[in-house]
DNA sequence: TTGAAAGCGCTAACAA
DNA sequence: TTGTTAGCGCTTTCAA
């Protein structure tokens, strides 16, 4: 058996409350008492236990995080954020894959709850009806990181995808291009088709350029499968001249595909997409990039958490974060 | 107020022990009665409170991860490895960073303990007698992932990475190389300093090539740092024409540097290194690299975890895991 | 097959 | 400033 505080309380010869008092710091303790009482502490290694503590104060001091793949480093990064602030606020994480399927989502939700959570961050490519009445059943509070919600009730950080990608875009028609593709992650995902792909749209449309279906290239996110998608644009008798890329991986390997054919960046392709990893920087031609703030968003996502749980006014539950542009190699 | 089993009881019309019953699967209970209880389970929104049974049953079904930096790809790796077979025994994770601090490692070590994890995976650059004392203290077993233990009591999972190191060293040789450097991360890491210059070394001295201290560079483990110290190397008068690195990062950031300035790989430098992250394959030239099953190694971690935790004869605490060499475009 | 009851280790009134 | 006491919601004997 280990160490109780009533162990503690006998051998310091005080009453179990006090002990707890000494060990939540609470200040109506008489200074030698609580010496006596940390000396036993140290002297028998009592290390309290959270679970009880939790069971009788209802407060976990951990929350859940819904992460689709820690592994992918967009994740890892914001993952990051967040445990820097919680941290910073005492709370422990939970973290869970969800692999954004949604039954998962709903497994894990309520895994979550069950433990007690004090709070939950959610992230996904989108949000089902199922899964926001889950949330709902909720008595804590949620905050979606890098996550749409259309309904705005929810509480979420994020950055202006939509004008991120419109400056992007835009950045290519400044630079003379006429003919510019988007190859784009999943439409699966909320953030790349109402947010990205509508704002490349909206910038095409201003410089009264048109929309071809085919300059159009969606992806599964990842470096091989864009690489593979290059022969896509390649046979086109009127190929682009520039490419809006949804994330590095996806324009790395669009490049490399493109440079294993013998054309060069940025003479025969401009190239500029979000920046999510080393990569950007790591590859020549260095890409140039809207630099998504990862760890800011969960950082800011976990303070905003935080709030919530003191049951802080909140002014604005819907925040965006800043976002640059990085000019580097891949354009003029 | 939430739903109790006590509410679930009194709604049935039976005892929460029969409620209990249900709710674990025991057998011992009439399938009418079972029926009637999930009946009510389903028709409250009965959710079993965690933190009640982790005090009563002394389980918390969660294992505690201490990790340098999640946001490093090469953690973020190894602990989707461990979350995957963590669910597979539905156990969640407590996931924190260190950041390789030992006062920090030390308070996370009591923090988990604190919160009754049923175990812990730990990962660091070196364990100090401070932390292996406190570990000695946890009555919950500990597994070390990609972590040296030189008393080798407690379990670890990794691969030889002094003779993989050796494998690559010897491949350079084997390709006429005379002049070899490694470009290692910090020697605070145990990795870097017992076993992958160590394998370097023998493979020079086998070879009866010297050993020269100017082609030894450590760096921060980083792109950026490896791209700055291509310099202690360009300006030597007899440069090296092979380089062994740490890791994938630190190899981009010396090619870099190396094709910044001109020259070309493999034609002037080969370069070999340990394969952490996509980069390898997404550079070009793509790199040769020492292939290291990171998810594997927290998969088995956390397989050999569950074994410890189920109270099972285990054969082999110290598991060294296959790795592979891929070779690719930076050697000959 | 079911129920009664005693904890698990702690917090938080309330009293003193 | 300190102690007493009643839970927190569940598991787990032990009995029936």
């Amino acid at each position: 058996m280990s160490i109780t505080i009533y162990d503690v309380a006998r051998e310091a010869n005080v009453s179990m409350a006090t002990v707890s008092r000494v060990v939540n710091g609470n200040q109506n303790v008489k200074p030698a008492t609580r010496k006596k009482v940390l000396d036993c502490i140290e002297r028998l290694g009592y290390r309290p236990n959270a679970v009880a503590r939790g069971l009788a104060s209802k407060k976990t001091t951990t929350i859940g995080v819904i992460v689709p793949d820690i592994s992918k480093s967009y994740y890892a990064e914001l993952s990051r954020g967040i445990a820097d602030i919680a941290t910073m606020y005492e709370y422990n994480i939970i973290l869970s894959n969800s692999d954004k399927r949604m039954t998962r989502e709903m497994e894990l939700l309520d895994d979550l709850l069950g433990k007690q959570v004090d709070g939950l961050i959610f992230m996904s490519d989108s949000l089902s009806e199922e899964i926001k009445k889950e949330m709902a059943t909720a008595n804590v509070p949620i905050v979606l990181a890098g996550t749409l919600d259309s309904s705005t009730d929810l509480a979420t950080v994020n950055i202006d995808h939509e004008q991120a990608a419109y400056d992007a875009v835009k950045k290519l028609i400044d630079n003379g291009h006429k003919r510019i593709a988007h190859v784009s992650g999943p439409l699966t995902r909320d953030i790349n088709r109402y947010c990205k792909k509508v704002g490349y749209e909206r910038a095409l449309k201003e410089a009264g350029l048109p929309i071809y279906e085919e300059y159009f290239i969606e992806t599964d996110n990842t470096y091989d499968d864009a690489y593979e998608k290059w022969r896509l644009l390649r046979k086109l008798d009127e190929k682009p001249t520039a490419i809006f890329a949804g994330n590095d991986d996806i324009a790395v390997g669009m490049m490399n595909g493109i440079r294993d054919d013998g054309y060069s960046i940025p003479e025969d392709f401009e190239v500029i997409c979000f920046q999510h990893t080393l990569l950007s920087r790591a590859v020549r031609p260095q890409l140039t990039t809207i630099v998504v703030p990862l760890y800011d968003l969960g950082a800011v996502s976990m303070r905003l958490l935080t709030k919530m749980m003191n049951g802080e006014e909140i002014a604005e539950t819907n925040v965006l974060l800043p976002y640059r542009m990085e000019e580097r190699q891949s354009t003029r």
